[in-house]
DNA sequence: TGTACATCAGTGAACGCGCGTTCACTGATGTAC
DNA sequence: TGTACATCAGTGAACGCGCGTTCACTGATGTAC
């Protein structure tokens, strides 16, 4: 039990990723408490709530997504790194899904839209307004998040194919449409 | 009680998403059939168990959904339909936000991709199909649902500026980059 | 026309369950003097 | 060095709840003869 060191808090944060990543597609306070080894009002010493419990986990999937985000967007350069952010949140929602989809249920309050400062959507807003003109930024980053996320949602329902060749074929596309230099 | 016309099955249909539009977020079976003013075991007269009739809620979900791009395609032709079909779905989700959730829950095992005839998805392949070339026809379907969705989903997580006039310019940008004649 | 029977929609009590949260507690650790 | 006290993380029993589903039933309607 070497890992019954360090805080509650990030033990409880973890062990509930681990339970989404094995197929758990909601959690309870009372499971997450029991595969933390630990009694059900435990967490209640790190958070107000289950909300707040569940709040936390999410911030941290923003922190991984935000972290595929740059290490894809490092790679290459360009409308290519516009794309390869993409393909890195297709894969980040198909690699984690029950993750994804507590991030985007609502159950989160964290702030995380345009404005946030170092939020996942930042990355991408950085890229595109490498590439568009000032002028179309704003709009452009809507769109490319809409798409990549639609993209995503549909892949993960079974809806859309989530091949990395279709979705490429279709980050290209939208990539190609959108004006500017490169 | 004109209303205890007609057969129970789309009475817990319609109940439930009267239920659904004035803000439930989680449908279970005892509360619908409460709420159809029925024992608690009378929906197992018409559905095997409780997924069936949330399947059923979100197959109603998508005939509506369904005819409202039927609806806004009509108005208007060429790529101001596409656009048009966007903001009609956009105006969908935010009309009836856990509706919308619901249908793209997973908890629909409804096939409803691409190959299923009279989808929504259809009536959006077709007039992707009139506006670019054949040979993107596939992917430029695929890439106006995924953005239109992500919009939408964004939008009720309260992540993207969900407002008529921002979506229109994503909606008109992503129209504009599709190659094609129009 | 009347009787016997099958069908069928809906009832109502009960099951076992896991949940979020409350409460009063224990026992270890730190600190003041 | 020792004693008294405060803090703090975690415990364990209990609460009231709504859930999905089971079971055996009731009572109305239809049908055969």
């Amino acid at each position: 039990m070497t890992d019954e060191r360090g805080g509650l808090r990030e033990r409880l944060v973890q062990v509930a990723m681990e339970m989404l990543a094995e197929g758990a597609s909601e959690l309870s306070l009372r499971s997450v408490a029991r595969a933390a080894g630990v009694s059900a009002m435990a967490p209640y010493r790190h958070f107000p709530d289950k909300a707040a419990l569940l709040s936390a986990v999410a911030d941290a999937g923003f922190v991984m997504l935000r972290a595929s985000l740059e290490a894809a967007d490092a790679e290459v350069s360009g409308r290519e790194a516009l794309v390869a952010q993409g393909l890195a949140y297709l894969a980040f929602a198909r690699a984690h899904p029950a993750l994804f989809r507590l991030m985007f249920s609502g159950v989160c309050e964290t702030p995380e839209p345009g404005d946030a400062g170092g939020s996942a959507y930042a990355v991408l807003a950085r890229r595109v307004e490498r590439i568009v003109p000032a002028a179309h930024a704003a709009v452009a980053t809507t769109a490319a998040w809409a798409i990549v996320h639609g993209l995503a949602m549909l892949a993960l329902d079974g809806r859309a194919a989530a091949g990395q060749q279709e979705a490429g074929a279709v980050l290209a596309l939208f990539a190609h449409g959108l004006g500017g230099a490169d």
